[in-house]
DNA sequence: CAGTAACTTTACTAAACAGTTTAGTAAGTT
DNA sequence: AACTTACTAAACTGTTTAGTAAAGTTACTG
């Protein structure tokens, strides 16, 4: 009795098995040359059962790519702990999430290939992910450089696009081009360097 | 007798007409469903003339972004000039290279959003942009923190970085993603901001 | 004029594709 | 036992695809 109960609570079981089997799928051919029926073996169902629970293709393809712009970075930080601890730290906080910590790390980065791969095909699908992840990560830095007492940005809008856009051009050159070996720069210089430039690296050897 | 000389001197004509085609159908298509019979209506040539030149799809598309990673963007600009203007200014006209200037602009954000979207396909691809392309751009902005009199960057490198990310970044958001409505940064203001978080907003009240 | 090279149109093959249908199975419910 | 729900495997339809082959067309060249 710990392994069955197939129709009683499991409503969206499968509905979440195919769509790992999708992301594992589209992830590896991109939408167009990920056929249905890999997508179908990759999660261990059938085709029709695929039809059963997704319109179609490109309705499995959206469900999933919105499936992971509900899940946003950094909802978790509350405002009023990053504006108590130094700013230093809070950047360097908010870096080391986007960067790697928690939540797997490689489905993210896939699902940005994806959307930008895909963004002249699926428009609505580049709107979503700018208005449920990006957005709300820019927010919440503009917030940050607009309230910390440390800051002393000019502009906190220029300052949140640059930090955000530096580390989502350090995940694509590295990780997603990995160019690991021909552009090399080390994940703790960078965010070192990166949060002493927004904030100024006076307070560092002090 | 204006319009012909058929194969006279145009040997390599009916390759560029190819090329260009290519990109137009497979940036509105992306890799996969880009079908060799509309690149062949695109480039007004018939689909066996295709493969006169080209040894199939895969060869097409690869000689199509290693054309584009042929041209650096800022091959033109010499560094003994970039040294004596004020950092400031060399840094601006950099970033208006980087963003618009000249060379039509749309296929090379096109070229980004492909290289991205197919890396996982074409993982050499990948690394001949960085190579080619982003490489020497970091590069000259790297020799220039480091050797211009301006520049009090701690870690030149960890700056090239968040230039050349913050301008990447913003070709993505606000082109290729079309975020102008979601996420607006008026392209001056962010150019500016850029600039005077890199180089200290001092000299700009004086 | 004959020849040649580059191209065209047309037609084809073999494979893969999205999506559907059919027939059948395993389980829980009444 | 009969019924329902959820699934599977397999075959099938109609379309699209990459790539090739054949035969005709055009224009330059000797």
């Amino acid at each position: 009795m710990a392994t069955k109960n197939k129709s009683t609570r499991n409503v969206s079981h499968k509905a979440e098995q195919i769509l790992a089997g999708a992301l594992q799928t589209f992830a590896t051919y991109g939408y167009a040359a990920a056929s249905m029926d890999r997508i179908a073996a990759a999660a261990g169902v059938s085709k029709p059962t695929l039809y059963n629970y997704f319109q179609d293709k490109e309705g499995l393809f959206k469900a999933l790519i919105n499936q992971f712009t509900q899940d946003k970075p950094m909802a978790v930080l509350e405002e009023s702990l990053l504006l108590q601890a130094p700013l230093r730290d809070s950047l360097k906080y908010l870096a080391s999430v986007l960067l790697d910590d928690f939540s797997d790390k490689q489905p993210r980065f896939t699902l940005i290939r994806l959307v930008i791969g895909e963004s002249e095909r699926f428009p609505d699908l580049a709107q979503t992910f700018l208005k449920n992840v990006h957005k709300p990560v820019l927010e919440k830095l503009s917030y940050l450089f607009t309230h910390h007492p440390d800051s002393k940005s000019a502009d906190p809008k220029v300052s949140a696009s640059m930090f955000a856009g530096s580390i989502m051009h350090y995940i694509i050159t590295q990780e997603i081009l990995q160019g690991r070996e021909i552009v090399p720069m080390e994940c703790d210089r960078f965010i070192d360097g990166l949060v002493n430039v927004l904030v100024g690296q006076l307070t560092s050897t002090e």
